[in-house]
DNA sequence: AATGCAGACAACCGCACTCCT
DNA sequence: AAGGAGTGCGGTTGTCTGCAT
């Protein structure tokens, strides 16, 4: 058994309170206290709901409320809290003495948003209009990328939603290489001697990037981009992808913690059985481990250990290295694709790519077949026996590359993607995917 | 003076979570 | 353990008021 109602909804009165409704809770309050809401309107005289007793009270009647405007000092938290919190108004109010959250969130909605909107800032994500307007127009790689920016910074969500959803032509592939006018219709997912698809994300995705957004920051948004972008991946070709770095990295590596080094000390990992090779010079020791990482990666022709060579750079308490396992993680369904992810890092050339994931792709599928047959690079993805054609590390045939990987900072960030990925560490930029396979 | 409109804010609604029986 | 009320919270609606036409 529950508990009793606490009033009857068809005889409590509802509406506005008259003074005399007022006179009679406070005095039912400073006579019994606020313990009990469910019972205080009998004890008040009173035909009103303990909720509704409850509302008057904790945002009207409490002594200790402000009632008149509020201060600019108070608008300013208000903006800076709502900055960080977002519409979190009884934690906003909570830091505003004498102010409820129905207060807080009514001048908001009332003043603050409107005020913030003509000063040119985005009153959702607290940034720049221009600047928010430029980060959307670039990085959605699709069709009327600004019409969508513009769409979206005037808030026009439907609009924007109806041209994510414009239906885009299917392509076929002609030796991996699509035509031009594929590139230009948007985001593609290489499959190798198959239509490729032409990703096409349902709209509640588009609905979930757009607020994302709009309400966290854009970096974001291109996170939830690109993990929506994994899902639709097919199955088949996920099993193929290499798996993800072993275990026994350096913590500092793997956590992001302050390498226990000297400044410019380098020291050289290896990983066995992993068919990514890293290499580092000791004239990169000015850059970060990345970057170094990012300059020098090379590309084996067979499967060799995992080196990483790795330092601290001198007078700089940045981490160096701390984002390499889930950047590998993460990155590595797409780079294994051919897919370049990023922006600043310097690009291996399109044929050496591809070429280098349809050796390996021919080389699962001889070892797989007798090997008299036909190297044909035309694989029906879909029809292949997943379970012998799952990528194994180290072994004699492997051949993969890792594209370039954008790295946009260098600052530990946390996420709340499970910590794969940080919106400051990784700079997702959709218009390399187009670029790539124009 | 009557009407329409917009702004401000009080009040309500509905959901999620907690607590009680 | 399950069901239902209590509570907290964010979003939305309703009402009042002032101003313009």
């Amino acid at each position: 058994m529950g508990r009793a109602p606490c009033c009857e909804k068809e005889s409590v009165k509802r509406g506005p309170w008259t003074p005399e409704e007022d006179a009679k809770l406070l005095a039912c309050i400073s006579q019994h206290g606020t313990g009990s809401w469910r019972t205080l309107p009998k004890k008040a005289g009173l035909q009103r709901c303990g909720k509704s007793c409850r509302l008057r009270w904790t945002n009207y009647l409490r002594p200790d409320l402000k009632h008149g405007r509020f201060s600019d000092h108070e608008e300013q938290m208000i903006v800076k809290l709502h900055a960080a919190l977002g519409s979190r108004w009884s934690l906003i109010a909570a830091q505003l003495p004498g102010r409820t959250d129905n207060d807080v969130k009514n001048y908001w909605n009332t003043r603050l948003k409107k005020k913030l909107c003509e000063m040119g800032i985005d009153p959702i994500t607290h940034k720049p209009i221009s600047q928010l307007l430029a980060d959307l127009a670039g990085s959605i790689s699709i069709p009327k990328g600004g019409q969508i920016a513009e769409a979206a910074l005037g808030c026009f969500k439907d609009d924007m939603l109806n041209v994510l959803m414009r239906k885009r032509p299917d392509w076929q592939l002609e030796g991996c290489v699509p035509s031009s006018s594929a590139t230009a219709s948007g985001l593609h997912l290489w499959e190798l001697g198959m239509p490729a698809q032409v990703i096409s994300p349902p709209k509640s995705t588009l609905i979930n990037i757009y607020e994302t957004s709009r309400q966290d920051d854009v970096a974001m948004s291109k996170v939830d981009s690109m993990m929506m972008f994994k899902n639709q991946i097919p199955s088949t070709l996920q099993s193929k992808l290499p798996p993800p770095l072993p275990n026994n990295m350096p913590s500092e590596l793997l956590h992001g913690t302050q390498p226990l080094m000297t400044d410019n000390e380098k020291r050289t990992l290896s990983i066995s059985s992993y068919p990514y090779s890293f290499t580092c010079q000791e004239e990169d020791m000015n850059k970060t481990v990345m970057d170094a990482i990012l300059d020098n990666t090379s590309f084996p022709s067979d499967s060799r250990p995992l080196q990483i060579s790795y330092g601290r750079e001198a007078s700089s308490s940045k981490p160096t290295a701390w984002m390499l396992e889930s950047s590998m993680e993460s990155l590595a369904p797409y780079t294994a694709l051919g897919l370049h992810v990023g922006a600043a890092a310097p690009q291996l050339p399109q044929q050496h790519q591809h070429s280098l994931f349809l050796n390996f792709l021919q080389q699962q599928q001889q070892e797989e077949s007798s090997p008299s047959e036909s190297r044909n690079t035309k694989m029906q993805l879909d029809s292949a026996p997943d379970t012998n054609m799952a990528w194994s590390p180290g072994g004699s045939g492997s051949s993969c590359s890792s594209t370039s990987l954008g790295m946009g900072g260098n600052e530990q960030t946390t996420s709340s993607l499970d910590g794969v990925l940080s919106s400051d560490a990784l700079l997702w930029d959709f218009s390399d995917l187009s670029s790539i396979i124009s």
